[in-house]
DNA sequence: ATCCCGAGGG
DNA sequence: CCCTCTGGAT
């Protein structure tokens, strides 16, 4: 079998992104994003987790804790009692105040707007730093690659099978071959694909819209 | 048993 | 590359 193309790979990856686009138009932010704090901290917590988990806890938390200056004030461990029911409960309360604590101290009370300072905050790396951009400042330098994007970018085969398990390099491989138009909506429609098509246990290709054109599709 | 809108440290 | 952190849903 011959290697293929990058432009074949490229034409894959924009039908892939078209097709989804018409399947779901513009897909709204499932968690809490009322402000870049709050958007900050519900990505923070959903490692590892649901949405509809994090969901459960956020509202409680942002009752306690509206703020940054006022979660900058909290103990690690009377976040961890609000949170307690997601997973890495302890390092993600632990993250919680330090991250907080560093918007009051080194950005005064605001989120910073940038990729390198957002990165900068404890508990924050490139995925969650691209959706606070995209979501809360508008701003599209990157795409956010978690589990969902990372899967689906594998199985069609737009990322070479060595960088399965690093999703920073399959971002990149995605920005090499996307074409920046179609960045934006890449996350959140893919996402909602993922869990209701392209599961990862339990894909559903005898009803996927992609499956002519996946090479991982199995009927 | 395996996965869920990962990050940090080695 | 690896491992750890962690509970809930399926």
């Amino acid at each position: 079998m011959p290697r293929e193309t990058n432009a074949a790979k490229r034409e894959r990856a924009i039908e892939v992104c078209e097709r989804l686009d018409r399947r779901y138009g513009p897909v709204e932010c499932f968690l809490d994003h009322e402000n870049p704090f709050r958007l900050v901290i519900s990505v923070l917590l959903s490692a590892q987790t649901t949405d509809a988990q994090v969901n459960k806890v956020t509202p409680e938390l942002f009752r306690r804790w509206p703020t940054p200056e006022a979660m900058a004030g909290a103990t690690p461990t009377e976040i961890a009692e609000v949170i307690k029911s997601l997973g890495f409960y302890k390092t993600k309360a632990k993250h919680c105040v330090e991250a907080a604590q560093m918007i009051v101290a080194d950005f005064g009370g605001h989120v910073p707007a940038d990729m390198k300072e957002l990165v900068k905050l404890p508990g924050v790396g490139r995925k969650t730093a691209n959706i606070v951009l995209n979501v809360s400042f508008g701003i599209v330098e990157g795409i956010a690659v978690d589990t969902h994007v990372n899967r689906i970018a594998h199985r069609l085969k737009l990322s070479p099978k060595t960088h399965e398990k690093e999703p920073l390099k399959t971002e990149q491989d995605l920005l090499k071959i996307l074409p920046k138009e179609y960045w934006r909506n890449v996350n959140h429609q893919w996402i909602k694909f993922g869990r209701e098509i392209c599961d990862a246990r339990k894909p559903l290709c005898s009803e996927c819209p992609l499956s002519d054109i996946c090479p991982s599709v199995r009927c």
